[in-house]
RNA sequence: CGGGAAGUAGCUCAGUUUGGCAGAGCACCUGGUUUGGGACCAGGGGGUCGCAGGUUCAAUUCCUGUCUUCCCGACCA
């Protein structure tokens, strides 16, 4: 391909909406524009890459089986309101109306109309499992889209969904989608790790993160320094360790602390350190529940884990207002766990056991408790696991101590089970005739954002550098000198010879200047540049590795076994 | 949704304090000279100063409202 004919406009300055690095590579490089908050041209440059990521995961994906179609974009709003998310999933739909006010949504994900659809037309379980997926755009209205494609309100997405008669058949599947992610995610050049995370908001069970490290993630990836424990800090664990608490517990007492709300007022005020403390965070679960966990005070309520250990739906931090209805006016802040009205339900942090002579609000304005001892002043309704990790912690399987870094999520599996066919009511007839619910699972690549991941990893102070499975093309070849027509022979030359071999060559035909060249060169990033200049004449050109920066002279003769062996290298 | 910042040429940004002809660099067009790391000379084109209203003889500049974009947080996955 011409450079000339590539509609691929870089800048040499750096656009000021840009923070990250993979936002402003690609905005400078000519890869993408923005056209709204969160909505993005993919330019030719882009869009051959993102062909080239998709081409990776069609290979995977059909290997095992999974079948390629196409849904609608557009999804009217009833099938949402069938499965009970049109109201759960709130604002981050985009809406609309069509010419007889009919309310449709542009798709955020497709679980509803791929179960309508299989709800339609699957009757026995003979016809299945299924493993269907599409490559679509999909919408969602962002709160705040950031970071240039990591967090877009449109954006491109491989959804896949399974569908079965058996646990067995969706755990079978499970594990051979998670591991043609492995190979998709390995293929394209990504540094990712696989993280144990939430299926709850799915309203699944089990469900795991492919998540590329990067310190501009939105997410918290927790490791183990010794073992190969790796969760989203939503799910990590520790390992608790109960003491046998030999020491005098004292009768509790009830003490003056006026206007000491947050944890760190009262553990100054009463000088004790804030571990001393109970820390007690009010939730309501499935809108109906009040639920108040309690953590030790250093320690930080984890909602995820509260929702699991009341074995709710969903979970949601307790409102001003709902706090003064159950506790009669008191202010938030002096809350704990020593005589709670009825409706709440007590749930305590394993460490809670650990803790001797604690303090707690006390119900009461302007009051906590001193020496308050659990089993003894209060007993929680559960002990469960519901704080958050902390770095240092040990990891739950002994071996090492917990820390963290942060990653971008760039794919997900859940094993959804029956939420959805059970509200939508998609069955099939089982081996005894009898209509069983269709077990399901849902697979997802956000394909544009595992575009901006790998940029953000691999990039310099020139520009992107690409890994060669995904580059816009393999070879970029740049004649310093085009009038020179021992320059302008040779490049033609070098360009058939290689797209006789099946590489993507980009030849930079443009009346620039060397340095315009080369710096365009650089931002977009192709692993090989073959520069040809003066020694045309001669039939040597040089070959550049993008990613090292290393030269090398060649003959035209030796040009094909030289890229190999600098390409087998990589 | 809370906090912060910014909207002036395609891009980066001055000018606004103290109201008085709309600016620079880069980019673009024409001609010429150049040609291995973002050239040079000469000439030229390009603006609803985000939008609306107000104050004023006069508003890019002051006031009010509003829209958009970015950042931090919350939220979401």
């Amino acid at each position: 391909m011409k450079q000339s004919q590539l509609f691929a406009p870089t800048l040499r300055e750096t656009p000021n909406d840009a923070e990250v690095i993979s936002h402003q590579l690609m905005l400078r490089a000519g890869y993408i524009r923005q056209i709204s908050s969160g909505v993005y041209t993919y330019l030719p440059l882009a869009f051959r890459v993102i062909k080239k990521i998709e081409q990776i995961v069609r290979e995977e994906l059909d290997a095992i089986g999974g079948v390629e179609m196409l849904l609608p974009t557009l999804v009217p709003a009833d099938l949402w309101k069938e499965s009970g998310r049109f109201s759960t999933y709130g604002p981050e739909m985009m809406k609309m109306e069509d010419r007889n006010q009919r309310d449709f949504i542009l798709g955020p994900t497709h679980e509803e109309t791929f179960t309508k659809l299989i709800r339609d037309e699957i009757r026995s379980y003979k016809q299945l499992p299924l493993h269907l997926y599409q490559i679509q755009t999909k919408y969602r209205d962002e709160k705040r889209p950031r970071f240039g494609l990591l967090r877009c309100r449109e954006f491109i997405m491989k959804d896949a969904y399974t569908f079965h008669d058996s646990e067995e058949s969706l755990n079978e599947m499970y594990v051979q989608i998670r591991n043609a992610y492995k190979n998709i995610f390995e293929r394209v050049g990504l540094n990712f790790q696989v993280v144990t995370a939430d299926a709850g908001a799915m309203g699944g069970r089990e469900s795991q993160e492919f998540m590329a490290l990067s310190s501009i993630g939105e997410d918290t990836i927790v490791y183990s320094t010794e073992s190969d424990y790796v969760a989203n800090l939503e799910m990590a664990t520790s390992k608790f360790r109960k003491k046998t608490n030999t020491a005098i517990k004292h009768d509790k007492e009830l003490s003056h602390t006026p206007d000491m709300k947050t944890i760190e007022e009262v553990a100054n005020y009463l000088n004790v350190p804030t571990r001393q403390l109970l820390k007690a965070v009010l939730f309501v679960a499935d809108e109906q529940t009040p639920v108040m966990a309690i953590v030790r005070g250093d320690h930080e309520v984890n909602e995820i884990k509260v929702r699991m250990a009341v074995n709710a739906q969903e979970i949601a931090p307790a409102t001003d207002e709902q706090i003064k209805e159950l506790f009669d006016d008191l202010p938030a802040g002096f809350v704990g766990p020593v005589d709670v009205p009825e409706a709440v339900a007590v749930v305590a942090d394993l460490y809670v056991q650990n803790m001797v002579d604690a303090v707690c609000g006390a119900n009461q304005k302007d009051h906590h408790y001193i020496n308050v001892n659990p089993g003894k002043d209060f007993e929680p309704e559960k002990y469960a696991d519901i704080r958050m990790v902390q770095e240092g912690d040990e990891s739950p399987d002994g071996e090492g101590v917990l820390k963290f870094s942060k990653g971008i999520e760039v794919g997900h599996i859940f094993k959804l089970g029956t939420r959805y066919s059970e509200s939508m009511n998609a069955t099939v007839l089982d081996k005894n005739g009898r209509n069983i619910p269709i077990i399901m699972g849902s697979y997802g690549i956000g394909i544009s954002r595992l575009l901006s991941s790998v940029v953000e990893q691999n990039a310099d102070d020139q520009g992107i550098v690409w890994p060669t499975s995904i580059a816009p093309f393999d070879i970029h070849i740049i004649p310093i000198q085009l009038k020179n027509e021992d320059q302008a022979q040779l490049a033609s030359e070098l360009v058939e010879l290689f797209e006789a071999r099946g590489y993507d060559v980009l030849l930079d035909d443009r009346n620039e200047r060397a340095g315009v060249k080369f710096n365009d060169a650089e931002l977009f990033g192709i692993p090989l540049q073959i520069t040809i200049g003066k020694k045309a004449s001669e039939g040597i050109v040089e070959v550049t590795i993008r990613k090292t920066g290393e030269m090398v002279e060649t003959k035209k003769e030796d040009i094909l076994d030289t890229i190999s062996i600098l390409t087998s290298r990589d």
